[in-house]
RNA sequence: GCUGGCGUGGCGAAACUGGUAAACGCAGCGGACUUAAAAUCCGCCGUCUUGCGACUUACGGGUUCAAGUCCCGUCGCCAGCACCA
């Protein structure tokens, strides 16, 4: 009679429901056994989950099921990163609350990723948008800004004059906003920051340590911060030439070495200089309005012409009073960075040199390759940027570039201008500080107040927390909390006058910046549980994707400082170990016409190796296109609810996990995923037909006989797949659980009444190891499985089974033999038989002897338990 | 432009510190079972060659007894940053 096939439908939610009600996922603080906390980045409650969600949290769902079998006390929760505009949209689009829709919308991915079959520790679940996370969040804010993390400054920002918001960088899409399409202006605006750059250096140096995390990861962040080492310089303006109470030009430049070969002076359109010297000169006032329109999008910037204005200002060379230079305001010269001004040294930067070039600039040859000729060696287009030797320097010829660095600095630190010294040695950094402040409804509320006579004032704690208005209306463009009629009016908490709230709120970044750490004490009244947090933190397995690999993990990193310094926990780096997945790609179809059509429009034909796609609306062929990350707008999207009807839960997972490794993107084929649960079926057939032959026999190793070679394949595997699952090699670890199930298949086959009862006992335990290898990757399967071999535990709850060193390795090993390097045959010899033992056999094979005719080789190298090569 | 990474069968890939290249899967081909199909099972499956065998890890060199792996050069693809002084 033929084996029923598995049924995932029917088994899995009662899977499900078995392991919710022994609550096995359920982390408790106090525990004695070692912790292991892996987490997966949490979603944003979009609507529905996506097939790449899936495939993150099916990679974090094995770490987890495999660590608590090994014995450790896992956490692995799941939350939602739920403030943001999305849910304005919504309410602007379709009228219902953000609050509303964001909630409707966690309740459908909830449902969603609990027929995934996640061991998930849902008693730890909350939002962001929740009253009592952003609670927490305001207190924290309330510390940093005692401790001195937090200030408001001006700051230019995107502004869109229809939303009236401001837009991040990526919102600006060609000098126009996203949403609206008007014209984006850079406005002046008072901003909260988080002083993330007093970390800079910690934050970089941090880095060198991390070793779990992908390199490529640290490497971006170390960009980001981009530190340099350069010189501050002094420059004196020259009397007469420069407005009224200005003596000096303050510079930085990571080039000293070249101020011999300086020949101009370039500041910033927004500079302190630039506008007063403007004050009197129309023309340069036209010049700097013009800059400031242009550097709003990336593609202008990228075109843009280098241009400048001389404002007949002049400044004095350090080391020659009667050396003085033009100082020009210039368009690419960034007033937030350095000090918004530098000294151009044409023959040594080839932006300098294409500026000097356009303005009759002189170009002075500086550094010059080793070797080279300094009364012939000229610039003219291409500016000379690599190590070399100083030249037409004066007292710096003949130095490399670094000696000519110091020497510079150790001058010019000795004079002093004013009362300060000519130049100081100084490290300067790219990464600016975290502006937070955001004009819009759906976020956390800064808790402060705005009072005429007391300035700001932090709202005290025991106010806390502010919260949202629940009555708020989206038909006029701008932050609803500036047009509610009584939220923004308050008494001032200091004076008890008439104030007004804050009414910005925090980037969502913020938000997700420590909810790893509230994870540890959900429930608690202060923003952390200091014992828990310390005791779970740091994250052993962070699982998330590469587009989170600088603001996300930056911001994280430097919540953590900050939370450590402001007494919440007592540790620095959030993440020990970083994993950054793939995406799941997918095929993109396209009609003649040009319309993009789902998956489940299209039918595949396949005649010998061509493929063809066929509109099954039309019987019209299609295009098959490139693989492309799953997007609405291409369409090229699987539901995961729609594979989970067809093949349940664990085909997804399996499916998801074989073939690509985890960092790589995968692509989701109906022949893949029809393959993968065709395995399924396979495993069900194994165990249901293997289950009535073994009632009652004892599982135990065969170390003779038949049963041998099974006990070794299974112990083998066992060791193998457990060493993959730690490296996170789960498409390896895929393919040796194949590999058993290959192994084992014919001896099940052969399974009858007459099978020597050690062959039995060896099969039985080989199936029970194969039945834990594959439970983390299908643990609904694992369990059924179980069943049906007799178990009354759940896999979930069980301990990974420890291998025998003995069967893992052979006693007999194949060696090949090479002769000059090419592979001509095997030796099978004993494991452990010595250098000489091995050439001696060697040498007896017929091949051998063939090969050498007689002669005596000139070498044998013999490579213990690896290869024998004979040089003839 | 700068920085980093990657190029292995029809496809996804494997190959530990240099030691049998292509494990495992998908697709394909052939066969068994079946009235038939599905499902399942067995076999083949890098290229050339009837065979012995030769060749093969983007391309060209080099180091080595031995190179997908190390070094030099060339080409191609991908990613991040992008006026950073």
């Amino acid at each position: 009679m033929a084996t029923e096939r598995y049924n995932p439908r029917a088994s899995e939610p009662r899977w499900q429901q078995a392991w919710a009600e022994k609550k096995l996922f359920e982390a408790q603080n106090d525990d004695p056994r070692p912790k292991y906390y892996v987490l997966e980045m949490f979603p944003y409650p979009s609507g529905r989950i996506h097939i790449g969600h899936t495939r993150n949290y099916t990679m974090g769902d094995v770490v987890a099921r495999y660590k608590r079998a090994k014995g450790f006390n896992v956490l692995h929760p799941m939350g939602w990163d739920a403030f943001g505009m999305p849910a304005e949209n919504a309410a602007m689009q379709n009228k219902v609350h953000p609050k509303e829709w964001t909630y409707q919308n966690i309740a459908t991915m909830r449902e969603q990723l609990k027929m995934m079959g996640l061991s998930l520790d849902w008693s730890r679940e909350f939002a962001t948008c929740d009253v009592d996370y952003y609670h927490r969040q305001q207190m924290l804010f309330l510390d940093m800004l005692e401790k001195g993390l937090v200030t408001r400054k001006v700051s230019k920002v995107n502004w869109d004059p229809e939303d009236m918001t401001v837009l991040a960088n990526e919102q600006v899409i060609d000098g126009r906003g996203w949403r609206s399409g008007a014209l984006v202006e850079q406005r002046e605006l008072t901003q909260w920051f988080f002083k993330i750059t007093d970390f800079s250096q910690d934050l970089l140096d941090s880095l060198d340590g991390m070793d779990e995390w992908p390199e490529k990861v640290r490497l971006m962040q170390r960009n980001w911060i981009g530190r340099s080492e350069g010189l501050l310089i002094r420059w004196p303006l020259v009397e007469g030439t420069a407005p009224e109470g200005e003596s000096e030009l303050e510079v930085y430049t990571t080039r000293p070495d070249t101020i011999f070969g300086a020949s101009f002076m370039a500041i910033a359109a927004d500079h302190p200089l630039a506008k007063k010297a403007a004050e009197g000169n129309a023309e340069l006032a036209a010049f700097i309005e013009d800059c400031r329109r242009m550097g709003t999008s990336v593609a202008a910037l990228e075109t843009a012409e280098k241009k400048g204005f001389d404002t007949g200002i002049r400044v004095v060379h350090p080391f020659d009073e009667n050396w003085t230079l033009p100082v020009y305001v210039a368009n690419f010269v960034l007033m937030d960075y350095g000090t918004g001004a530098i000294f151009g040294c044409p023959s040594g930067d080839q932006r300098d040199l294409d500026f000097a070039n356009k303005y009759g600039l002189p170009v002075v040859p500086v550094v010059m390759p080793e070797g080279a000729d300094p009364k012939t060696f000229q610039i003219v287009d291409e500016a000379y940027v690599d190590d070399g030797v100083m030249i037409n320097s004066r007292f710096l010829d003949g130095m490399s570039p670094k000696q000519a660095f110091d020497e510079v600095a150790n001058r010019l630190e000795k004079v002093t201008i004013g009362n300060r010294p000519m130049a100081e040695r100084k490290v300067n950094f790219r990464l600016r500080d975290w502006g937070i402040s955001r004009q819009r409804y759906w976020g956390c509320p800064i808790p402060v107040i705005h009072c005429d006579a007391c300035g700001v004032v932090p709202v005290p704690k025991s106010d806390l927390p502010v919260k949202l208005p629940d009555d708020i209306d989206f038909d006029k463009p701008g932050n609803p909390l500036d047009r509610h009629p009584t939220w923004r009016h308050v008494k001032c908490p200091k004076c008890g006058e008439d104030a007004r709230r804050e009414t910005d709120t925090m980037d969502t970044f913020v938000d997700s910046s420590w909810y790893f750490a509230r994870f540890t004490a959900p429930h608690a009244d202060q923003p952390t549980d200091p014992k828990a947090a310390n005791e779970w933190l740091p994250v052993d397995q962070y699982i998330g994707g590469i587009e989170h690999a600088i603001l996300h993990l930056l911001y994280s990193r430097f919540f953590t400082r900050a939370m450590r310094d402001t007494g919440h926990l007592d540790l620095a780096e959030p993440f020990k170990g970083l994993f950054t997945q793939g995406m799941v790609v997918h095929e993109t179809y396209r009609a003649r016409d040009g319309r993009w059509l789902a998956p489940s429009e299209v039918r595949i034909e396949q005649a010998g190796e061509t493929r063809q796609a066929i509109e099954i609306a039309t019987g019209e062929p299609v295009g098959i296109g490139s693989l492309e990350k799953m997007s609405k707008s291409k369409k090229n999207t699987v539901s995961p609810e729609d594979i989970i009807d067809g093949y349940g839960a664990d085909t997804a997972r399996w499916f998801m996990l074989s073939d690509s490794p985890p960092e790589r993107d995968v692509e989701w084929t109906d022949e893949g995923a029809a393959g993968a649960h065709r395995f399924v079926q396979r495993i069900w057939r194994l165990v249901a037909e293997s289950a009535p032959h073994l009632g009652g026999v004892a599982p135990k190793a065969a170390t003779t006989g038949e049963g041998a070679a099974i006990s070794k394949a299974a112990h083998k595997a066992l060791k193998a797949v457990g060493e993959d699952i730690e490296k996170l090699a789960f498409n390896r670890a895929i393919a040796r659980i194949y590999e058993l199930v290959n192994a084992l298949q014919g001896p099940a086959a052969g399974l009858s009444g007459a099978t020597a009862p050690e062959t039995r006992g060896a099969l039985r335990e080989a199936l029970e190891i194969l039945i834990h290898l594959f439970a983390p990757f299908m643990p609904h399967l694992a369990e059924e499985a179980w069943a049906a071999m007799g178990g009354t535990d759940l896999v979930a709850a069980r301990p990974w089974p420890a291998f025998d060193p003995d069967l893992v390795v052979d006693n007999e090993i194949v060696l090949p033999v090479q002769i000059n390097g090419k592979k001509r045959g095997d030796l099978t010899i004993a494991r452990d038989a010595d250098q000489a033992a091995v050439e001696r056999a060697v040498l007896e094979l017929d091949f051998v002897r063939k090969a050498l005719n007689g002669a005596s080789p000139r070498k044998v190298i013999v490579i213990p338990q690896r290869i024998v090569n004979i040089v003839a």
